[in-house]
DNA sequence: ACTAAGTGCGCG
DNA sequence: AAAGCGCGCACTTAGT
């Protein structure tokens, strides 16, 4: 064996031609001291050999690429450096003179659930790859580009940012590995106490039938089909219905005995096809659900996710997230997180007084703005993400006057959106700019020969732009904190020791240690072994401390969690 | 027959 | 037309 020296970073590629990965090991001041190829086989092995020595950050191209693999080998890496996520954030970021250029070889390709079907795909993109002489050097030269803007930011909060997203692509690998644990039999109970026995393929659940029938009855029109929003729109219409739409919260102010059924129809129709059979078929295997975290999927920086709607799970159906025998979940979510946030980065110190305890809205009544919970709530909503009439509209003024700050920092955002300029997060991550379109609107209107058609579509757009950007900056915000929340849990987690319990059928590196196994923009699901409960627990709060600190530091605001431990995620057990 | 756009609703 | 922001997915209809 070849002794190498002990590297503070690693840089992996993966050679264009053969399977086999290149590293290129880097010491503390980012000099290079080292190469190695590897085999395609011989990675995992490689890996677990550098984190057994010393635990080096990790510099890939994408985790979505490399990570899985290691995992499924049983290897974990601690840090890393994803360079796509970073140079998303670096290309776009305002806090920097020069951000990092824009290259059409560090866009990410995102629709990634098609994955496995395309190989094809992917040995076309490596080819593209090799020609332009890629590989190892490309990497380096971009981690180059990265370091160098990197140094030139006034401080450390845009290096703190690609660090949390590092992390958080790391999670999101983890979580996807490890799976939510899912009761197949929980949830078919569920499903068959809502909607009747499961049907034959084609047909619809007895109730959903029974249901049909009695909208059809009540309309008398038994062509009547609440499947298709159209026709159903003409059959309330022929029934003297005059809806403009078929949406639920315009049904519901209707009067008519067809609307109970078809109310009730469309809560069980959504169920049966966006979680039902089908659904349990296609995405739950040996009680594990495995979504795809797109980590930085959405401009603010939250996550999105691709296959099974991973961030759509119906709340009723929590209760089929159950931990393995002998585990526990400890389940925790953050009462009024943006609010708090918006409190915190414009620091608005009597808005953080009015945040102190659990209920932020009550708290907003006691500082006398609104008289009501219900009115501070919609006067906060209102406040972030731009309210447009007139009830929520009256209560801006009030808030203006009791949090001056907050009110003017949500403000200002909305200001720059509605001129066509680009905010930021606290850390950095800049918003979209403008898209060719709404630029079009814009001159179309400034234009002499405009008409009042020009002039009202601008404004509109300018509007709808500033309710955006009022909207990032605290969406944006609360995303890092979350991402800074779930990294620091994955740290405490993994200094646990390894547990005794029967191991749980989270894959080969967590079936004996505490993980995170669901992530949803403010809360978290941990997967324990029922011996580190009430440890796991502490990992979670304390966690959400540190993140606390570490993104408003001398700054005094509480973020609350709600949290529990029990054996399925459901509202009460 | 296949794709794109619209509708509607789940989540925060 | 859920008050206002951000998403993904199933289904239907319109367009090629």
């Amino acid at each position: 064996m070849i002794e190498t020296p002990s590297p503070h970073e690693i840089l992996l590629g993966r050679d264009a031609a053969r399977g086999r990965w290149h590293a290129v090991l880097l010491d503390v001041s980012g000099e290079e001291i080292g190469r190695e190829a590897i085999d395609a086989d011989r990675l995992p092995a490689f890996v677990a050999g550098q984190e057994a020595r010393r635990h080096p950050r990790w510099i890939v191209r994408t985790l979505r690429d490399v990570y899985p693999e290691l995992l499924a080998a049983g290897v974990r890496l601690r840090r890393a450096h994803d360079l796509l996520l970073c140079h998303a954030i670096l290309r776009d970021t305002t806090a920097l003179a020069t951000p990092v250029a824009a290259s059409s070889r560090w866009i990410r390709t995102d629709p990634l659930a098609v994955v496995a079907a395309a190989p094809a795909l992917f040995s076309l993109q490596d080819e593209t790859s090799a020609a332009e002489g890629s590989g190892i050097d490309e990497l380096l030269a971009e981690l180059g580009r990265q370091r160098a803007a990197l140094a030139t930011a006034p401080d450390g909060r845009l290096a703190l940012l690609c660090v949390a997203e590092s992390t958080g692509a790391l999670v999101a690998e983890e979580m996807t590995a490890a799976g939510v644990p899912w009761s197949t039999s929980v949830h078919e109970a569920l499903l068959v106490d809502a909607l009747g026995a499961r049907p034959l393929p084609g047909a619809r659940p007895a109730r959903m039938a029974a249901l049909a029938a009695q909208i059809a009855e009540a309309l008398e029109d038994p062509t009547a089909n609440p499947d298709s929003p159209p026709r159903l729109l003409r059959s309330l219409r022929r029934a003297g219905i005059l809806v403009e739409s078929t949406s639920r919260w315009e049904l519901g102010e209707v009067d008519h005995p067809a609307i109970a059924p078809l109310l009730a129809y469309k809560k069980l129709s959504r169920l049966f096809t966006a979680n039902g059979w089908a659904w349990l078929a296609d995405w739950v295997r040996e009680d594990r659900f495995r979504p795809v975290y797109l980590t930085g999927g959405v401009v603010t920086g939250r996550w999105a996710s691709s296959g099974g709607g991973a961030l759509q799970i119906p709340r009723s159906l929590r209760p089929a997230v159950r931990a393995d025998e002998g585990w526990v979940l400890v389940c925790a979510d953050v009462a009024q997180l943006e609010p708090r946030v918006l409190a915190a980065m414009s620091k608005d110190a009597a808005m953080a007084a009015a945040a102190r305890g659990t209920d932020l809205y009550e708290g907003i009544v006691r500082s006398g703005a609104v008289k009501t919970r219900q009115e501070a709530k919609y006067a906060v909503l209102g406040a972030m993400y731009g309210a447009t009439t007139v009830p929520s509209g009256m209560l801006a003024p009030r808030l203006r006057g009791v949090f001056p700050r907050a009110m003017a920092l949500v403000d200002a955002a909305a200001r720059t959106g509605e001129d066509g300029g680009v905010v930021s997060t606290l850390l950095g991550r800049g918003s979209p700019r403008p898209d060719a379109a709404w630029s079009a609107a814009q001159s179309r209107a400034s234009d002499p020969e405009a008409d009042g058609t020009d002039e009202r579509a601008a404004r509109g757009r300018a509007r709808d732009r500033g309710r955006f950007t009022r909207n990032f900056v605290v969406q944006g915000t609360a995303a890092e904190w979350s991402l800074l929340w779930l990294a620091e849990i994955r740290h405490r987690l993994s200094a646990l020791p390894e547990a005794l319990v029967p191991a749980g059928r989270s894959g080969p590196v967590f079936s004996r240690h505490a993980h995170l196994a669901f992530f949803l923009h403010d809360e978290v699901i941990v997967h324990a072994p029922a011996e580190q409960a009430a440890e796991a627990a502490r990992c979670v709060q304390e966690a959400a401390e540190a993140a606390t600190r570490r993104l408003f530091p001398g700054f005094e605001i509480d973020v609350p969690l709600d949290l529990r431990i029990a054996q399925d995620a459901g509202k009460d057990s």
